[in-house]
DNA sequence: TACCTTACTGGAACCGGTTCCAATCAAATC
DNA sequence: GATTTGATTGGAACCGGTTCCAGTAAGGTA
């Protein structure tokens, strides 16, 4: 077995208090007495159990992340960006990967009373009135990242705005028939894509521009079902000469259908997508940034803020959204 | 303060020792005293401390997982699979994520020491001689995915032969004028591009085919890269008839820079990866799949295997490696 | 010289579980 | 009826740290 505390306080002729101490940084211990202790501890090689300090101190130096099962790039990008924020401190993380509500549930419902983590992280999982309710009651302090509840810390992104930005970068370049292509708009875990169409709206309206029905289509996710959606747009009777996609992995599966089709991307449609992810860098997509990265960045530190900070100041943190203008939207030619 | 085992104990009349059997199922307690065990569990909404348990058990039900920071998309596959496969079982999962040399040491020099985890995964990180002689030697059991070390167990691609598969599938399509574009061969992580290199150049030899310094091209990693690594590849006085990217993401860039020039693929020009990445399905990129996904899931069982039972049966595992012919590579005409 | 700080130090209790072992009691055996 | 047996049960020790609190010795003050 590995040495405790005992062995080396034994080795060291000294107390088991103050080889705690002396592990612990305390000052007052003297010089003589520190050296003999860590003589001890080097000669044992020695490691303190981090289990046994959880266990005598409460605390454990992790937080725990639960977010959704990581099939889209945007989830990755912000479990990036907690994982880069978190490097920083002393703070480990256990992953909770949700595949189905059920999971969620679970997951939300055990996690905080089970002294397991100092501190929650949710991502994109927006949790109903009860489990709110008994997050917000816990003793551990919770953080949603691009979710919202009244009665919790979170890093927002307003989606109807973005939806909103889209829209208009569209219509600023000259754009009136312009589609939304998207994710289904109800879906079991984050309501996003229904918030984004309402900026699309929104936008719309503000315009006076008419909605068409048929410039609306929603289907399942990924490029392949958005390039089968973008097909129908593009082969419409009177196509739309601009896009809007949901996200961006749905905007580059427009792309590339247009590119199957011979249509020219930005000269004879403009597409723009939301997100931010990396292959919309690298394909020159443009699109809305909603600083992704960012989000778990400033998740993790709204979260620490909580940790030592018993009332966390402002509880509420919007991240700006940006119109990155690459190379797919273009004025139109009338 | 949340109710304990010994309040639990007061409040059903019966001792610590009983409420703990109960907990854990074991059957040497009469009904009747189990059933109002349960009640007062219910009562006081008691969760037994998992801390506590593991500090007296030993056992933590964790295991840690050592990956390099999440940059690579092959990274993510990998990371999915031990994800899904460790959601069958009751362990959870501490991500340690390695974003330098130096950082990779720490982790893989303290997890087994300080009892915080059960086991340990490390993935595309190979250790040097004296760390993997600490980790055999160490009472918490690893394994290695794509990472090999004669010591210890692990999960493994045969990069060599899958350059070799590459290769020889462009040779088969009656290419003999064969680039090789890759990410540097010697990086501070994982050698794997090196590999396949050799398995490109023994293809050559094997068919007699003669290497041309000028077909083989190495640059910083990413797909940007990539796509200027091409050019040059592609507006030699003689270019390629056929490229082998040392990777998927690298290969994506090829395609893209392809379309750019107006050079038709696979007609012109045949582009083969190399892993198996959801893109390169989306993108119809012929490739080597080195099963990632299943990488992880395999990692994962190998090492529960090594928790139950102390030595683990087979310790070295070879993942199969197949090469997708999807729409990127064709018979060349002469 | 007597007394008071101040600086260190160690014993013991505690965190909240698990588990060994002895004790109790009723049923079964002789 | 005495003894054995097996099913339950609870006390106490233990896991390996932290920390309260009392105690000792050295140095300073009156």
């Amino acid at each position: 077995m590995s040495p405790t505390i005992r062995d080396v306080a034994k080795r060291a002729n000294v107390g088991i208090a103050t080889v705690s101490r002396v592990l612990n940084n305390n000052p007052a211990v003297s010089d003589e007495t520190r050296q003999a202790v860590l003589t001890a501890i080097e000669d044992l090689d020695y490691t303190p159990n981090p289990i046994a300090r959880q266990l005598s101190t409460g605390r454990t130096s992790t937080i725990g992340v639960i977010l959704p099962y990581l099939t889209m790039p945007s989830y990755v990008e912000r479990l990036r960006g907690v994982q880069h924020a978190l490097a920083e401190t002393d703070y480990r993380m256990v992953l909770f990967s949700v595949g189905s509500p059920a999971e969620r549930d679970t997951y939300i419902k055990d996690l905080p009373r089970n002294n397991l983590v100092d501190g929650i992280l949710i991502i994109s999982l927006p949790p109903d009135d009860q489990q709110a309710e008994r997050l917000a009651n816990a003793e551990i302090p919770t953080v949603l990242v691009d979710a919202y509840h009244q009665n919790l810390c979170s890093i927002l992104t307003d989606d109807v705005k973005g939806g909103k930005m889209a829209t208009q970068h569209l219509i600023d370049l000259g754009h009136e028939r312009i589609a939304f292509l998207s994710e289904p708009l109800e879906t079991p875990f984050h309501p996003s894509t229904k918030y984004r169409y309402q900026g699309y709206r929104q936008a719309l309206t503000e315009n006076n521009i008419p909605f068409r029905a048929e410039y609306m289509i929603s289907g399942k996710r990924g490029r392949f079902k958005a390039k089968k959606m973008a097909k129908k747009l593009l082969t419409l009777a009177e196509p739309p000469t601009a896009i809007f996609a949901g996200n961006d992995s749905l905007a580059i599966g427009v792309l590339d259908r247009a590119k199957d089709l011979g249509i020219k991307v930005p000269k004879e449609l403009s597409v723009i997508g939301f997100d931010g992810i990396r292959d919309a860098e690298y394909t020159l997509l443009t699109t809305i940034d909603q600083n992704l990265f960012e989000s778990g960045v400033e998740g993790v530190h709204m979260l620490l803020e909580a940790l030592d900070s018993t009332p966390p100041s402002p509880c509420e943190k919007r991240l700006s959204l940006n119109v990155i203008h690459r190379k797919t939207t273009k004025r139109i030619k009338e």
